[in-house]
DNA sequence: TTGATTACTTACTAATTAGTAAGTAAGTGG
DNA sequence: CCACTTACTTACTAATTAGTAAGTAATCAA
């Protein structure tokens, strides 16, 4: 059992790895009822069933995206070089994380792409989304905290408010990048950013 | 040709707008890609090929809806009753819109229910949302304009950038109010109205 | 009254969908 | 070396999809 684990160096990634990759671009640039697995085999070179091999049903390979950002979010969260910042550069990262979905086809964020076809999809995969989805809106809600005690951010009433009113902007943005073009997106966060920076 | 034109007093729809309704619905409430003709079909108590009739393709359908709603938003905005309110009630106007959308099943917004799978759909109707969201923008911005000018509605940066951040936000919360419920939507919008009015 | 038009239904096709079952070739552990 | 597991492919099914063509009953215009 030498080496089973996902290494520090990245090599050439599994079939399994391969599917996750590309079903998580397909969702984000297109949705998730919008991709089967025919697309997936035909662009990996594989076979269906060979996706069924890993992921059984479609149910299982979106529940699995979601899981696997959720895992993300929590190790990026708690990366020292993303806990010890200042809240200002928190929140500079963060912006830093979006703006990167623009140069990767113009994605939408996770909960961007998942919100509307939410009913449509598998129980699993909900709860994991709204785990995502608060997770994410009490880190920002902390920083927003810290911030705002410390002088470097502004804003009125409370963080918890103030976190989701910036993470739900935030998914906005992304969609009007798709609709429009990168400018919208580029208006919207520097209207944050007059607002939030002291 | 007496009366082929809508009538002011609301008769029972014909099939062609029962089809327009029902798949409006089901767009805002599942997503383009999550229901066909024949949900429509069997909720209509018809057959599809009646669907193909009034609506020869899925393409034409989607158009429609997008079309109507955009019709709606001019007439609207150009309704005495709206046009000549005061910009903050021009804003609270807005707001229950989108409040309207949370009691009839937890509908999304237009916008928001078409971003994620804005690639899949057909190009008249990627237009059609296009100036939808550009025209409900631009009437945004000039409120606000109006209201910044008469010192009844507060923020920094251009009108322009804060109407688009503002209604990135109420699309964004419609689709947080599906995956958690209406809490998140109303603490949105409080937040909102605790930054604009001033 | 007849000839066209409207608003459908019936009956169909071709493509695509998720999913399964059985087979197989290459490793792996004991 | 042999039993087992892994990672697939081949071959299939049943359901669903959008869409078409032909037929029909009712209405309407001349």
């Amino acid at each position: 059992m030498a080496n089973k684990a996902q290494q520090t160096t990245t090599l050439a990634p599994d079939t399994r790895t391969r599917i996750l990759d590309l079903a998580e671009a397909l969702l984000l640039e297109r949705g998730f009822n919008a991709f089967s697995y025919q697309h997936l085999a035909k662009e990996l070179g594989i076979k269906p069933a060979a996706i069924h091999y890993h992921y059984p049903s479609k149910d299982d390979l979106g529940t699995a995206i979601v899981t696997r950002q959720l895992r993300r979010l929590r190790k990026w969260r708690d990366l020292p070089r993303v806990a010890n910042l200042s809240p200002v550069e928190q929140f500079e990262a963060l912006l830093a994380v979006y703006d990167n979905h623009l140069g990767q086809e113009r994605r939408v964020c996770l909960f961007g792409s998942l919100a509307a076809d939410f009913r449509t999809l598998p129980l699993p995969m909900q709860a994991e989304l709204r785990t995502f989805n608060r997770e994410l809106t009490e880190w920002l809600a902390q920083v927003l905290a810290v911030g705002r005690a410390t002088g470097t951010l502004r804003f009125v009433g409370s963080p918890a408010a103030k976190s989701a009113q910036v993470l739900t902007t935030l998914a906005g943005a992304l969609q009007v990048a798709r609709v429009h073009d990168e400018t919208p997106f580029q208006v919207i966060v520097g209207q944050l950013r007059l607002e939030l920076l002291a």
